[in-house]
RNA sequence: GCGAAAGUGGCGGAACUGGCAGACGCGCCAGACUUAGGAUCUGGUACCCGAGAGGGUAUGGGGGUUCGAGUCCCUCCUUUCGCACCA
């Protein structure tokens, strides 16, 4: 056998799984199915090797419940559609399209020549015709249900280039391209009414029992669910407001009511500028609410801001109290959460307090620890804990808890107020002024309003565009032909919507699309979602814990909701897998360290990597890389190719194997370790995914066989002593038995890790057909314990001596040999045995004195 | 500020429900085989005392529960991540 040439075996068995397109699935409803997904990448060009750890921790999993026997999916595809490609496009003037393509072709040629065993045939791109289109038909369905809709709403803008910025693209509170300061613009744009599942995805959380805790905290606190009051504050006549009405606010503490001294509106609120135009002074009173404007998100980025606000002159009456209060306007209330307004209790609100103190407003205290009344001079700060109302009327005397309740009862029954839950969650806002992405279905008429594309005329195809020039309102606005169409309802002339989709709607349902990639009829197949889905092992970056995976729950009920599929959860699993740094970064281009993975393919093949990338650490920890550490899997690797070298001559005649020979302790200590290993592997990577340990126990097995082709007199398999160990094994059917159960069974294990080494070396064992043939190894649990084991025995907590014992010794009798043991004896000579704990299997604990 | 996770040899990391801390690998040291090896194999490698047998100390610090704590509880420190004026 040759030496270990692991760039040979890569062209060969990639080769030979293309051909036998031997990832590629059909539903088959008489197997169990196993659906194994990587997130889709973004194909910004080249990928490092930071990028494939996803790939391969996937790729371990899926070709181990092939070899489970289940029937398999595992596809993959372009999240395609993007700013990155179209931002170089407005550089360079290559269309997105064509560099788009350029580094799908390249990455899929990486991913190819690392052996993942992809569904490929599946394949599918976000930018590709056949796919957002029905991106556009969900969104007219979507439309249909009220789940799509128009709002006016603030968008970040930059007045230099004249376009909408996402909040990634605002540096410092500037365009990230001119530096210019970004204002806030008021604008028509389309929502998902994600809002409209809060609850639900909220509850479900508690149901996702395979998701880290950490993405469901993050989850949680996204979606920000509180229950509280809506309140309202009458206007005073007195005071000279514009008209009647009143101010309504959310608050989540209503029992502190009574200490609700002033009310404060965000600028943003409509009020304010009738306020401005009844002030006295109308220009003032519009140039500071509109400077809070300007302040809110920028000011926001760069730390906090000081607290700042100004009296509108105008007064509103607490429902409660029934006493006039101030209304002011705040530069820290947010226009778009709750009413936009609060009752300010600066007794029991921190920030409520730091204003009453500026501006010199009351501070009345409401509740306290013990029930009594208490001044507010002597306070430093808030006091917002719970306790017993005071000076709150009827309510006093009352905890907070129970005064909630009553109040807001008490606020229903006189129709000033309600029981209400506000979530931090706001609907999704998918309109974008850019070219590279999904066109939005709809078409404007002066006549018949907004009208959706029908169906038959989907997809709205992305035209060709001749310039990227970055300035200006959306770049399809620009191409007449695509602009201006008849309206599908009066055939008058109509305008076409001419923003794309956000790409997060691309990537929110792709792995439904994966059951049934080419059908032109529907997104997929309900029958081939049914047998396909959920999506039962998920593996992503951290990165994506809140926007894609609530947007993907989010997508998952519409199309339950549709009929699409019945269930509500997309992923059964999630593994959230940790970054590889280099020069302890993250790597990146622009740092200058990135690690290539084509030169590693080039010196120590696919498998070597593989294999280093799932040894260093747990799939969820972040790792250093190092070559060292590659060098030392591709070595593991070599040792094995030797392993087999050595033993391939025995073993080629499998008649001499009987399984019912029998064993010296050597043979039996290998065939125990054997079991073991399968035992602990398969729980490492199907139940764990603690793919380290998987591998540091085929290392351990690696090392037995090193260790018992010495003792058997077969000579080291360092050595290449083949024909030397054929002659010396040849009559010893036993070590041939536990030898051949051995390698099998650790070229089977390994396969996963190291797919081309493990189809090579399983051929070279003389089985045919492949791996795909093989099926995992199956483990006996009575023949993976030990027979001996040794107990250590402690005298006061301190380990004193080792007994070795049958497995099946009784209690009693270890609590005998340990007592009678020399070197136990030596410690307990002379005191009184207090206690003895016999652990049984485990250990032995003496106490004396 | 709020929330979450994590602190173990020179390094990456093991230790399943409390039960021999440091598996496995990297690095390092020694030996073997070699013309040579940066190939390969074998042995060693937490720290301190001791020639040795052996003893002592160790899982961020301090305290607690227990026969027994890396693991459970309290407290403090550090790091990382997420949300950050959410009323």
């Amino acid at each position: 056998m040759p030496d270990y040439h692991p760039q040979d075996l890569d062209r060969k068995w990639q080769l030979r799984w293309a051909e036998s397109r031997a990832f590629e699935v059909s539903a088959d409803p008489s197997r169990p199915k196993f659906y194994c997904l990587e997130m889709f990448a973004y194909p910004s060009g080249h990928a490092h090797v930071g990028h494939l750890r996803n790939y391969i921790i996937g790729d371990v999993v899926a070709r181990t419940k092939w070899m489970r026997g289940y029937n398999v999916l595992h596809p993959f595809g372009w999240d395609a559609f993007g700013l990155p490609a179209e931002n170089a496009a407005i550089k360079s003037g290559i269309h997105p399209e064509v560099s788009t393509r350029d580094n799908i072709a390249h990455m899929k040629g990486q991913l190819q020549r690392l052996g993942i065993s992809y569904a490929w045939e599946r394949e599918l791109a976000t930018c590709d015709a056949e796919y957002y289109k029905w991106n556009q038909w969900l969104f007219i369905r979507m439309f249909e249900r009220g789940l799509a809709f128009r709002k006016k709403s603030s968008v970040n803008w930059c007045p230099v280039d004249k376009t909408v910025l996402a909040n990634e693209q605002v540096v410092d509170g500037g365009c990230w391209r001119c530096g210019t300061p970004v204002e806030t613009r008021d604008l028509e744009q389309w929502f998902f009414k994600i809002t409209a599942y809060a609850d639900e995805l909220l509850d479900a959380t508690k149901h996702l029992t395979r998701w880290p805790e950490k993405v469901l905290t993050m989850q949680q606190n996204w979606i920000g669910r509180s229950e509280g009051a809506y309140v309202k504050f009458p206007l005073d006549p007195e005071s000279g407001v514009p008209s009647a009405g009143h101010i309504e606010v959310f608050t989540t503490r209503i029992d502190t009511i009574f200490g609700a001294t002033f009310v404060l509106l965000g600028p943003e609120h409509p009020l304010v500028a009738q306020f401005a135009e009844r002030s006295k002074d109308p220009a003032g009173f519009k140039r500071q609410a509109h400077a809070f404007r300007m302040q809110d998100r920028a000011a926001r980025m760069s730390g906090d801001i000081e607290k700042q606000g100004f009296d509108t002159g105008f007064r509103a009456t607490n429902p409660f109290t029934g006493q006039a209060v101030p209304i002011w306007v705040a530069n820290f209330v947010l226009g778009e959460y709750g009413t936009g307004a609060v009752m300010a209790v600066p007794a029991h609100d921190q920030r409520d307090f730091e204003f009453a103190r500026k501006f010199n407003l009351p501070i009345r205290v409401v509740v306290t620890p013990d029930g009594r009344s208490a001044a507010s001079d002597s306070m430093t700060e808030a006091a917002p804990a719970y306790g017993t109302l005071v000076d709150s009327g009827e309510f006093s005397g009352l905890g907070s808890e129970d005064a909630q309740k009553r109040m807001t009862e008490w606020a229903l029954g006189r129709g000033i107020g309600e029981g209400t839950v506000q979530f931090r969650l706001k609907d999704w806002g998918i309109s974008r002024q850019r070219y590279w992405g999904t066109p939005i279905p709809m078409i404007y008429c002066d006549r018949d309003g907004i009208v959706a594309v029908p169906d038959d005329q989907l997809p709205v195809r992305l035209p060709p565009l001749a310039q990227f020039t970055g300035r200006g309102d959306s770049p399809l606005a620009q191409v007449p032909e695509f602009v201006n169409v008849t309206c599908p309802r009066c055939g008058g002339p109509a305008r076409r919507e001419t923003d794309t989709m956000d790409t997060f709607v691309d990537s929110s349902w792709y792995f439904y699309r994966f059951a049934d990639p080419r059908n032109d009829a529907k997104p997929a197949d309900p029958a081939a979602l049914k047998y396909w889905l959920p999506v039962d092992f998920y593996v992503g970056g951290v990165e994506h814990a809140i926007l894609h995976l609530i947007y993907s729950r989010f997508f998952a009920r519409v199309f339950r909701d549709i009929g699409l599929v019945d269930h509500s959860e997309p992923f059964t699993q999630l593994l959230t897998q940790g970054m590889v740094l280099k020069d302890g970064a993250v790597m990146s281009k622009s740092k200058g360290n990135v690690v290539d993975p084509d030169t590693m393919l080039q010196k120590y093949g696919a498998d070597a990597l593989r294999l280093y990338v799932m040894f260093v650490a747990p799939p969820e920890k972040e790792v250093e890389w190092s070559d060292a550490g590659l060098e030392g899997s591709f070595r593991f690797l070599s040792r094995v190719w030797r392993l087999v070298d050595h033993w391939a001559g025995p073993l080629a005649d499998r008649s001499t194997q009987r399984d019912d020979a029998p064993l010296d302790a050597a043979g039996k200590a290998l065939r125990r370790k054997t079991h073991d290993t399968v035992r602990r592997v398969t729980m490492d990577i199907e139940q764990r995914q603690q793919l380290n340990t998987a591998v540091s126990a085929l290392m351990e097995l690696v090392n037995e066989l090193y260790s018992f082709s010495e003792e058997t007199a077969t000579g080291s398999p360092a050595r290449h002593a083949t024909a030397g160990a054929a002659s010396a094994t040849q009559e010893r059917a036993e070590v041939v038995t536990v030898v051949a159960e051995a390698l099998d069974a650790l070229v089977r294990m390994l396969a996963p890790f190291a797919p081309h080494t493990g189809e090579e070396l399983w051929e070279r064992l003389g089985h045919r057909g492949g791996l795909s043939a093989a099926r995992w190894p199956a483990f006996d649990a009575a023949v993976a314990k030990a027979e001996q084991i040794v107990i250590p025995v402690q005298v006061n907590g301190k380990v004193r001596s080792r007994l070795t014992v049958p497995a099946d010794t009784t209690e009693a009798e270890l609590e005998r040999l340990a007592l009678a043991d020399p070197p136990v004896m030596a410690h307990t000579h002379g005191k009184t045995v207090r206690k003895v704990v016999v652990a049984k299997g485990r250990l032995v604990s003496v106490v004396v004195q």
